[in-house]
DNA sequence: GCCAACGTTGGC
DNA sequence: GCCAACGTTGGC
């Protein structure tokens, strides 16, 4: 079972409104690396949610329902003939009981190599275990 | 609001 | 195919 981090902007999608809707379709990613990385989830994996902008911080867990398919909202091929975009299908598991902020982590030499410092663009990326599992630890998960 | 770090686009 | 210009993301 593999870990992945994903980010959102609150003011758009917020882990709160996953909670309440009990499942979404997590949709929105075009940068290809972040689309690599969204189709090698596969069902069960764990989904930490990460806020950007003011908050800044991993606030929940959510699981993948499903594999992932084409973006039923934007069809399209890339090069390879294959569709350009996917989307994943999650289910909210909980909130943090405390949230981690990426100051946090910033400060931690373990993370220094960790995508989410290395290379802030990017939107959805793998979690290797030893990382995952501190992650867990500090937001109560 | 600024800017660094990318990614994308389009002229050549 | 190269590269300059432009757009976007997201931290500060």
């Amino acid at each position: 079972m593999a870990t992945f981090l994903v980010k959102t902007e609150p003011g758009e999608y917020s882990f709160a409104q996953l909670v309440q809707q009990k499942r979404c379709m997590w949709s929105g990613v075009s940068n290809n690396t972040a689309l690599l990385h969204l189709r090698t989830m596969r069902k069960g994996d764990d989904v930490l949610v990460y806020h950007t902008g003011d908050e800044r911080a991993v606030v929940g867990l959510a699981r993948v329902a499903g594999a992932p398919y084409e973006d039923p909202q934007r069809p399209g091929l890339n090069a390879k003939g294959e569709p350009k975009f996917a989307v994943v299908d999650m289910t909210a598991v909980k909130a943090a009981k405390t949230p981690v902020p990426l100051m946090r982590i910033k400060d931690d030499a373990k993370f220094k190599n960790f995508a989410l410092v290395t290379q802030g663009r990017l939107s959805v990326m793998p979690v290797e275990e030893p990382l995952a599992a501190v992650l867990r630890e500090w937001a109560g998960l």
